[in-house]
DNA sequence: GTATAATAACTAATATCATTAGTTTTGTAA
DNA sequence: TTACAAAACTAATGATATTAGTTATTATAC
C-alpha cells in the first residue's frame, strides 16, 4: 500500500479532466480511482460520496466561469460588454465541456456556493444592462433572456443541435445584437 | 408466469410516465419492470437495450413537441406566430419535464427519426421568419437564436435557474418581443 | 530516536444496475 | 389436439457505489 498522496484538489482536478475528455457521466468512482492509480474505496477517505465530488466540480466550474466573464467585461460597457460576455460564455462552454455540463446539472442537494456564484453572474448582467434605460422589471426580464440565450446556444451546440454550415458564435452574436437593437429602439 | 400483455407501446408509455414523475435518470430497466409488474429480463423480449428505450422516448417526445408547435402557429403569422410558438414550447417543457429532457439528451447513437423531426421544427421556424424581410443567412442565424432562447428558458427553468419573483413565461415573451422589435428596426 | 496517534491506503462484502443464456409456460394457428 | 412462436421466467455475470473493518504509513510528541 504505497501512499499515492491524494487530496481533494488532486481528485477534483482528475475528475474535471475526465469530465472534459469523456463526458460528465463518465466521472465514476471506479474510473476516477483507476485514473489515480488507487482502489475505489480509497477515495472515500477524501470524499463522502460521488455526489459530493460532483458538487465540488460544479463549484469549480461556476467559479471559473464567473472569473472568465468578469474579465471579459473589464473596461467595457453597454453593447460591447454584453457581446464580449456572450462570446466568452460560449467559448468557455466549448473549451470545458464537462466542467460546463457540471454547472448546469440540476443538483441533488442545492449548494450555497453554486447558488451564490450564480447570483453574482446575474448581478453582473444587471450591471451591464444599466447602460440602457430600462425599468427594473424590464431589466430583470432581459437578464433572464440573456442567460437563456447564452445557455441555450452552449447547450444546443453541446448536444450537436446545430449543423456545421456556419459558425455558431456568429449566430449568437447576431442574435444578441438584434436584441440590443430592440432595446435601443425602445429609447 | 401469467402473461401481462406487454408491448413496445405500453412499455414506452410507462417509461414516459416514470420520466415525467421521477426524472429521466430514474427510467431504469429495474424501475420499469417493477412498474409493469414483471421481472427485468422480460423487457428484453420487447427491446434490445435500455438505450433503445431511451431513443424511443426521445422520438415520442420530439413528435409530440412538433405536433404541439405546428398547432400553435396554425392560422397565425409573423410576430404573433413566433410568440405563440415560444409560449407553447415552454408550456410543453413544463408539462412534460421528463419527455422534454429526453428530446434534448445527446443520444448515444444518432437517430434519424429524431433528426428528421428536429429538421421539421427548424423548417417551421424558417417559415415563420419569412414574414420579416431577412437575407437567408440572417434567417438562419435567427432560427438558431430562437431555438436557443426557447430551449434556454426551458432548460434553466427546469434546473431551477430562476427565482420565483415573477413569471418565467413573461420573461420569455418580453425577450422574444424585443427580438422582433430589433428585426422590425432593420427594415 | 522511539512510541503513539492519525491518516490513507487496503480487502472483503453488500446491494443495485444492465444484460445474457437457457428454461418454462402460454396462447395461437394448423 | 398438437406444435410452434412468443413472452414470461430463473440463474448467472460483471459493472456500479458504498460500508465495515484492517493494515500500513506518515507525522507528531516525547
Amino acid at each position: 500500500m504505497p501512499r499515492v498522496g491524494l487530496d481533494q484538489s488532486k481528485i477534483i482536478h482528475a475528475a474535471i479532466e475526465l469530465a472534459n475528455d469523456q463526458g460528465l457521466e463518465q466521472v465514476t468512482i471506479a474510473a476516477l480511482a483507476k485514473k489515480l492509480g488507487v482502489r475505489p474505496p480509497s477515495l472515500y477517505n477524501h470524499f463522502s460520496s460521488l455526489i459530493e465530488i460532483r458538487t465540488k466540480i460544479a463549484r469549480e466550474g461556476m467559479q471559473k466561469l464567473e472569473d472568465t466573464l468578469i474579465r471579459s467585461v473589464a473596461g467595457k460597457s453597454g453593447e460591447e460588454a454584453i457581446l464580449s460576455f456572450s462570446k466568452q460564455y460560449l467559448t468557455f462552454a466549448n473549451a470545458n465541456p464537462g466542467l460546463y455540463e457540471a454547472t448546469i446539472q440540476p443538483m441533488n442537494v442545492p449548494d450555497n456556493v453554486v447558488a451564490d456564484t450564480s447570483k453574482n453572474m446575474i448581478d453582473l448582467l444587471v450591471q451591464l444592462l444599466s447602460a440602457f434605460s430600462l425599468t427594473e422589471q424590464e431589466s430583470l426580464h432581459l437578464v433572464r433572456g440573456l442567460r437563456s440565450i447564452v445557455h441555450g446556444f452552449a447547450s444546443l451546440q453541446r448536444a450537436g443541435g446545430f449543423q456545421m454550415n456556419f459558425k455558431v458564435e456568429d449566430s449568437l452574436l447576431y442574435t444578441i445584437k438584434l436584441l440590443c437593437d430592440g432595446m435601443k429602439a425602445k429609447q
